[in-house]
DNA sequence: CCGCATCCGTTTCGATACTG
DNA sequence: CAGTATCGAAACGGATGCGG
């Protein structure tokens, strides 16, 4: 069954991208998978509220349009991955603009927040003052682990685990969003058991207090 | 009625921002506002597939989440406009990037063309040698009468009538697009006419020849 | 003609249940 | 874990009609 997706029959680029992720879901899907490949069931964790029905068939036109692939894990770990092509990759910048532009609508009542989100938050917010020292943090979110490094007064977040961590921040993803989001301080968050610190603080301030500004 | 549409219910910009844009045909509305206010019917042509109905519940939407303004003509004509509001017009570059992106996709095969599209892809397809001299063209697509100008090896193009253009280039919005592709040249299209030209032909056909370069 | 409401058939989506 | 099957609900597309 060749899935003939509804199309919007215009040759304008804008058009033609839409027929590729215009569709409930889709750029969600790949919002999820910017920080690297994931399996069936971390995309149905991190998007709740997307039936298991809809992931499966969006994954499944993605993937024929070229914008993921799907690759099986070498033997020990025989599940399979699901990642984003170089195409793919490229919507990246794109998701970036329009999560700014959107900042602005008002939050949904019930709100849930995939780590992922607060990953491209803190990429996207942060403008450091380059004179600001190098560092590079172990950031544990919902079990996954990144390196969140600061180098030149760039904020760079890779999906593994940092050698010679400078301190490790482990919290849920609310967590961190009200930290960079200046709602709450990180005080506060490690007292009420919200964020546990190890490590230099001094340094996750410095760096949490750049981006609260550019917020 | 208040239209209590579907949301991701995701604090996460990208989701927010799909919650308003995120519905079908929301942001090709967008797109053909770009470059100026419309009529409900001038959107109506432009997006051919779209229903009245979905246009016309598209638009309330969009003026409710603050992305689009309605507003009436001043006494002589008294029909309404939708233009964008400033929140509005901040997606165009979300837009421009998008279209580039989506150049990739294969054209579906019955294809509709809006001027606006094309103009979008002259607006941002056009990489001109800053050496070149300044030019302006009178453009008019589809019975709309478009200030195409060149300055310092930058493209605008405003929806208004030029002052002292150096030519006129009157055609089909697919014409304008196979020039600017390359698909056909210049002569050809006048010759089968399928475009009527007044005034400098050689300034119009550098202008053509810098875009088609791009592609 | 313009802006929209209404009716109706089709597609897409969402929730739950169920299988390899 | 990684999906498919099923089914009701919502969204969409097309046609028509109606008051400015």
């Amino acid at each position: 069954m060749t899935a003939k997706t509804r199309t919007y029959g215009d040759a304008c680029g804008i058009a033609r991208a839409l027929d590729v992720l215009g569709s409930r879901w889709a750029m969600l899907v790949i919002r999820e998978l910017l920080f690297g490949p994931l399996r069936f069931s971390d995309l149905e964790r991190a998007l709740p509220g997307a039936s298991t029905n809809m992931l499966s068939y969006r994954l499944r036109e993605l993937t024929d349009s070229g914008v993921i692939t799907r690759r099986r894990l070498s033997p020990p770990a025989s599940s399979a991955v699901y990642e984003l092509t170089d195409w793919g990759r490229e919507v990246e910048p794109i998701l970036n603009d329009l999560g700014s532009w959107g900042l602005r609508v008002s939050k949904p009542d019930p709100a849930t927040l995939s780590p992922t989100s607060v990953l491209l938050f803190l990429r996207g917010g942060a403008k450091v003052d380059p004179k600001t020292p190098d560092m590079v943090f172990r950031l544990v979110i919902d079990e996954r682990v990144f390196a969140v490094s600061l180098h030149a007064g760039h904020v760079k977040v890779v999906s593994t685990e940092p050698d010679v961590p400078d301190a490790t921040l482990e919290c849920d993803p609310g967590t961190v969003n009200d930290l960079l989001s200046g709602e709450i301080d990180l005080e506060t968050a490690i007292d009420t058991g919200r964020a546990t610190i190890d490590g230099d603080q001094s340094k996750l301030r410095i760096l949490i207090a750049s981006v609260a500004d550019e917020v």
